[in-house]
RNA sequence: CGCGGGGUGGAGCAGCCCGGUAGCUCGUCAGGCUCAUAACCUGAAGGUCGGAGGUUCAAAUCCUCCCCCCGCAA
C-alpha cells in the first residue's frame, strides 16, 4: 500500500505502565530503532514490598535495549537525553514532566499518545475519566508535546465509541492496540514531513484528574447508573467496593435494575443482592471479598449470603 | 524483614480458638412427582481436609518448615 518502505526511525521511548509498554511492543514490531528507554524507577512495591520494575522497563530489557530510570529529568538527564541524536521521541503515560530542553532535542520533536480525544481529558487518567462520566465516545490522540499539560498540537487523532457495559480493563486494551497504530502512522508521515499540526481548540477543555483511592467506595445515595459507571471506570484501580460486616467488598461488574420507591439507599431488595441507590437500583454480577477469588454473584451469595433487606453502609461524606 | 486473609468431594463456604463420627448451599447421576415455575420429593456417587515433618492413644483441628492464591498498603 505505501509507496516506500516505512522509514526506520532512531527513537527514544519514554513510558511506565502496562499501557506504555503495548505502545513499546508497537514501535519495535514496525521496525524502528529504539536507543532508549525511560521509565520511572524500580520501586517497593506490591505483597512485601519488593522492588518492582515498571512493565515498560521489563520489555525494554527483554528486548536487550538500554534503560534509563532517572528520578528526576534535571539537567544532566536532559544533556545525555540530547546526546541520544534521535529522530523522535515518544512519550505515553511516564509520570514525569519533560523540560523544554527535552522537548526540543529531537528532530521531530516529541510524541505524546494520549488516550482521549484532546483537548477532552488532558491529564493523568483519561480512560478512566471517560467511562466515569459515560462519555459514548473516546480515542487516541497523537500530539506533540509543548510545555503544558496536554496542550500541543495533535498530529492525529481517530475516534472509538464505548460499548455500553465496557470496563477499564477492555478499554485499556483496545486503546493500547490503537494507539499502537496511531503512533507508527504519525512517525511514518512525520519522516515524510506529512504530518499537518492542528492547535487544540479552546472549546471542550476538560481535565482528568489522577484517580484516588476514595473514589472507589461506592454511594448508595448516587443514581445506580453512576455506579455502574464507577464500576466500570474503576475496574482496575482503584476497584469499586462497598463493606458489609467491616468486610470490604469489591465489585468487578454490575447492572442497573429496577429499584422499589421508598427503600432506603444502601437496602439490599432480593436474595440476588440488587442494591436500593438513590435512583434505581444496583446489582453486582462479578464480585471478591478480600483475600478471596473474583466470584460471579450467585455463586458468591451461595457461601456467603447477604439477606434482604440488610441496609449497607454508605461511605462518610466529608 | 510493611499489614492481613485463604487453600476442606465438581463450584462456593462452615468446621480449626475448646483435638476424637466430613457438615451446609449448589452441581452431577438414578428414580419419583408436576399443566407449569431458578420447581419439588427420594436416593446415590464423589474427599490423600495444599505438601512434608512433629506432638498425641487419636490431628482438617496443636507445633515447625515449604508450595500456591488473594486483599490492604506502597
Amino acid at each position: 500500500m505505501a509507496p516506500h518502505p516505512p522509514a526506520k526511525l532512531r527513537l527514544a521511548f519514554l513510558g511506565t505502565p502496562g499501557f506504555a509498554a503495548r505502545i513499546l511492543g508497537a514501535l519495535l514490531d514496525a521496525g524502528h530503532d529504539v536507543v532508549a528507554v525511560y521509565t520511572q524507577p524500580p520501586r517497593p512495591a506490591g505483597r512485601g514490598h519488593r522492588v518492582t520494575c515498571s512493565p515498560v522497563h521489563e520489555l525494554a530489557e527483554a528486548r536487550g535495549i538500554p534503560i534509563e530510570a532517572p528520578a528526576k529529568l534535571d539537567e544532566p538527564a536532559a544533556k545525555k537525553f540530547a546526546a541520544l541524536k534521535i529522530d523522535a521521541a515518544v512519550v505515553a503515560a511516564y509520570g514525569l514532566i519533560l523540560p523544554k530542553t527535552m522537548i526540543d532535542a529531537p528532530r521531530l520533536g516529541c510524541l505524546n499518545v494520549h488516550a482521549s480525544l484532546l483537548p477532552r481529558w488532558r491529564g493523568a487518567a483519561p480512560i478512566e475519566r471517560a467511562l466515569r462520566a459515560g462519555d459514548r465516545e473516546t480515542g487516541i490522540s497523537i500530539m506533540r508535546m509543548d510545555e503544558g499539560l496536554d496542550t500541543g498540537p495533535v498530529l492525529l487523532a481517530e475516534r472509538m465509541a464505548i460499548p455500553a457495559r465496557m470496563g477499564a480493563s477492555t478499554l485499556y486494551d483496545e486503546l493500547a492496540a490503537l494507539g499502537g497504530r496511531l503512533i507508527v502512522a504519525a512517525l511514518a508521515a512525520a519522516a515524510e514531513g506529512k504530518l499537518n499540526p492542528k492547535p487544540q481548540p479552546a472549546d471542550g477543555v476538560t481535565y482528568a484528574r489522577k484517580l484516588r483511592r476514595e473514589e472507589g467506595a461506592l454511594d448508595w445515595r448516587q443514581p445506580a447508573i453512576e455506579l455502574e459507571r464507577a464500576v466500570r471506570a474503576f475496574e482496575i484501580f482503584p476497584g469499586a467496593y462497598f463493606t458489609h460486616d467491616t468486610e470490604r467488598i469489591r465489585i468487578l461488574a454490575a447492572e442497573v435494575a429496577d429499584g422499589s420507591a421508598g427503600a432506603a439507599p444502601g437496602t439490599v431488595l432480593d436474595d440476588r443482592l440488587t442494591i436500593a441507590c438513590s435512583a434505581g437500583a444496583l446489582r453486582p454480577t462479578r464480585l471478591q471479598r478480600a483475600g478471596r477469588a473474583v466470584l460471579a454473584a450467585e455463586t458468591f451469595l451461595r457461601g456467603h449470603a447477604i439477606v434482604r433487606g440488610t441496609v449497607l453502609p454508605c461511605p462518610a461524606t466529608n
